[in-house]
DNA sequence: TTGTATGCGTTATCAC
DNA sequence: GTGATAACGCATACAA
């Protein structure tokens, strides 16, 4: 629908008696003018009930204060909490936000994005899709003159700001711990090797077996298994191997490693003496199954502020180009019940 | 910082040697035009990389294809699937989302509702914010000319579209189910009474106890038990008391139910059968708490198509004032472990 | 079928 | 200090 006529600074200005140039100063404190007509400005803007229109605004002046966020899933919590933590910046800032949400789909996230540059954003934040195979779009971005954020799951063959987790570190040391925990053949449960992400975490694996002088076992690290059903189908197959996997870090989520304590469980494989599990993301329920599931905490809101920040510091009002950067948050391990052998002896 | 030039409709026009006006309306598909220069225009257009400046458009039309939402918490599960709920109807209809959040406190919310205002939002998607104190605010929306739904948590006394939860009714089923398991003193865990939504549950409590000639017993009726930890608090002293419930409902929150689960159980009282649990929303983590937790969906994602169904078929393009209308989505009891004192038996 | 002219509501650059 | 005027980029009523 159109919507009703709004009140207009020229509204204001026949009002006073003045003109639009006189009120439009002093409603937005720029340039000079008489603080008795100022006051009398804000007060009819305030008996109208004026509203800014913010559009005509930013037309005017080129620049919206919006920054588009582009994530996979708006309700998967790790994005959930990072886009809070934009949020509490920005707004602080006086920025808006403008979600959109790729379902994982490289066809929609290019949509996304380019409605996004079509809303003059003053900076795009993305974490890429699941499926995504190039990143065209993103390079379109840069090209327009748009700022570029990236997150958590990056194109690293772009030069962009970034922040990300030491996915490989934090994945090395759950395998250390497991280790030191006494587990002596330990699967992997890994996600699509497109995203850096799970890529990162595959190599922390495989470096820690290396400094341990463990042989790799192809036939106990998993593809693709994301979802807790994944996980607990890997699960029920790994289990039956004539030697089974005494440990499985579930490198993909926390949801897979459910999947997993919940078939090991069924099993009759008692956690954590006979199966050590970690899982990855620090999900809220990991703290209350039974037993409860060592985890990685990603410090999502944190990686949110981090984000906004690295723009109003870097980008905000410098016209200048950037050097990029990458700011790289460390996880935590989280060490539960469910790979704790040595202290249940 | 200033975005570099853009490509306009004049910089293709003048390439082609005709007038914006063509090359607006090829683009736009909009009155007529030949087809061989639409097709130049477009080709030209993709050449050059043009993408249309929504801002210009947004203000020459009128309207902004975009949705405002403010949620209390965008990081909580029932409010993400709620967007995640919208955001799967406005992206079919080409329509753009900017999300606000409260953080529960009105100040807040009044600001993020007049940011919506200025950015001339065709629509503003709201849930209110626990300490909200007057509607002011929403009030001047619809003084704006600008749409309003309100969902779950709403102002009843605005005359607006509403998408609701049947809390009422659903608190009622949960009361009559604990009583049809045998349960006789029944404690109430309930939130701040401002908010509709527990109002209308501590309704249905009270109601389900009158239908089964049960007095109610002030001392068991908890105020402001919303969170975990008080929760977990409320129920220390429930459970201290001379004759303790043999009954706990949080009407509150599945998190207030899991603490009422871990303190029962830290007490030594044994789930169910000494003491009947049920909470409220179906978190993820219900399923798997040992023993599992009985709750209620509110069918949250469903919520969000609901809202943004109403705003597409109700008020989308007629000009026409609307009558207030509300949809009510059926919760669903959901009984588990933590309540099924008959079948363990 | 295309061009001309105008306006959406602001802000910025000039004069006065 | 204030006013006149142009411009941001696009869409449309009207004329040609």
């Amino acid at each position: 629908m159109k919507s009703k006529k709004r009140v207009t600074i020229y509204d204001i200005a026949q009002r006073l008696n003045v003109t639009a140039s006189t009120v439009s100063r002093a409603l937005s404190n720029n340039g000079y003018v008489n603080e008795a007509t100022k006051q009398l400005v804000l007060k009819t803007a305030a008996e109208l009930n004026y509203k800014r229109n913010t559009l005509a605004s930013n037309l005017r002046m080129g620049q919206t204060q919006t920054i588009g966020v582009v994530v996979p899933r708006i309700n998967q919590n790790f994005f959930s909490n990072v886009i809070a933590g934009i949020e509490a910046i920005t707004y602080q800032k006086g920025y808006n936000l403008i979600i959109c949400q790729s379902d994982e789909l490289h066809e929609k996230e290019v949509k996304c994005v380019n409605t996004l540059i079509n809303q003059h954003v003053d900076c795009i934040v993305i974490s890429v899709s699941a499926d995504s195979y190039n990143y065209d779009h993103l390079q379109n971005v840069l090209d327009q003159g748009i700022r570029l954020i990236q997150f958590d799951r990056v194109a690293e063959e772009l030069e962009t700001l970034k922040v990300i987790n030491d996915n490989e570190q934090a994945s090395f040391e759950a395998i250390c711990h497991l280790i030191g925990q006494g587990y002596k053949k330990i699967a992997l449960l890994e996600g699509p090797q497109n995203l850096n992400i799970f890529r990162q975490r595959k190599i922390g694996y495989l470096r820690a077996l290396e400094k341990f002088n463990i042989l790799v076992d192809e036939t106990i690290v998993v593809e693709n298994a994301w979802t807790k059903e994944l996980g607990a189908e890997a699960t029920r197959k790994l289990l039956s191997l004539r030697t089974p996997p005494d440990a499985i870090f579930a490198s993909t989520s926390d949801f897979s490693a459910l999947g997993v304590l919940e078939v090991a469980t069924a099993m009759g494989f008692k956690v954590p003496t006979q199966l050590g599990i970690c899982g990855y993301s620090n999900e809220a329920f990991t703290e209350i199954t039974s037993p409860s599931i060592t985890t990685i905490d990603q410090f999502s809101v944190n990686m949110g502020t981090a984000v906004a920040n690295l723009y109003f510091d870097e980008l905000g009002n410098k016209d200048t180009s950037v050097t990029p950067k990458t700011i790289s948050i460390k996880p935590e391990l989280i060490v539960r019940a469910s790979s704790s052998k040595k202290s249940q002896v």
